[in-house]
DNA sequence: CTGAAGTTTCAGTAATTTCTGAAAGTTTAA
DNA sequence: TTAAACTTTCAGAAATTACTGAAACTTCAG
């Protein structure tokens, strides 16, 4: 299988910035050329694809599964497993966003709780759980917004993102119609 | 020099998380160190409280101070260099993600920018400029959405996440001013 | 100047991560 | 059953990334 060259270029950058993204090089071509490439693709065409080894394929779909963003679909009278992209281009965005919290985020969060239910032993330890706490603090009020925001419909999510700054006019129209009692 | 044990497990974490944040573990757990400890701290005093050597050191300050993350300091009658985080919990928080964006999209931006200003050639590349497209939309709008909440000041952003999904309410109530003529 | 006290650089080594390919495992059609 | 067609696993090799330590560089007090 011989790509296009804009889809070469596409799939190359994808695998250069894999890492950046939270996988390794193969799995982010693997992973641009299953959105880049308009038909579901076999395992064997992949590693063709790309000059990677049939178990290298395996291992990275494994991968890309486990941060939900393929699906696997059979064609009739054939055996193999064709994989695409899972979902929108804006719900593989989510995704990617809720695993990397799940893996960037919750961990620390949960180091974070652990720590501060002992009391502090001295003046240093003071220093050290006042710091913990405001990181705990703030990675509760992120995650916690976060979760609020991927329940809203995308279109919602759209409108509110295409406001941009002027969201804190709206907030301040609230406080106003609180403070005069009109809500 | 020594560290609690207490300090010394978060320490340590931000050495595990440090490659998932962006940066490597002795780069981690410096940064963790940095925030932890109250006092500003030397490079040598740095390098015997991690065990690291005295290059490593000189090489993590450097790419922390690329993220802009770290504040050198002088003692009056003191050669040595010190070092603490820049600024508040809040204001790091703002810096990592900023430097994660510029590292983590806007070389994807670019690229697909460039590619989708040539005319696809066939039905395949047809498709490719699709989805191209549609990344680029998604990010672009994101994008430019955290630039314009990075304005928004601590407090207001504040207010904003413990809005959290209440937010939509608000939005349709500004729909339903703007449809109403009273705004 | 000089040299002591510090910092930075970087070639080589160590550690980690990724990839291959062959063997083992699974599924299904006949 | 059997065997063909496929997938998965994993030990070891290859590639990449991080770290050390010694040499080079910088700064400054005397």
């Amino acid at each position: 299988m011989i790509l296009a060259s804009k889809i070469e270029s596409f799939v190359m950058h994808c695998g250069e910035m894999g890492s950046r993204w939270g996988f390794n090089r193969t799995v982010g071509q693997m992973y641009g050329l299953l959105i880049i490439y308009q038909e579901p693709l076999s395992a064997i065409q992949i590693s063709e694809a790309l000059n990677i080894s049939r178990g290298n394929v395996s291992m990275g779909i494994k991968e890309l599964q486990s941060w939900r963003l393929v699906q696997v679909q059979h064609k009739p009278k054939d055996r193999k497993e064709y994989y695409s992209p899972a979902g929108s281009i804006w719900e593989m965005a989510i995704r990617v966003f809720e695993e990397r919290r799940k893996r960037e985020i919750d961990p620390t969060l949960s180091l974070l709780r652990d720590n501060l239910l002992t009391e502090p032993t001295n003046q240093q330890e003071e220093y050290a759980q006042k710091q913990m706490h405001e990181i705990h603090d703030l990675l509760e009020t992120v995650t916690h917004w976060a979760s609020e925001l991927q329940r809203l419909s995308p279109e919602q999510l759209n409108t509110l993102m295409k406001l941009g700054a002027g969201v804190s006019k709206i907030i301040n129209l609230k406080d106003k119609l609180i403070n005069n009692g009109k809500v």
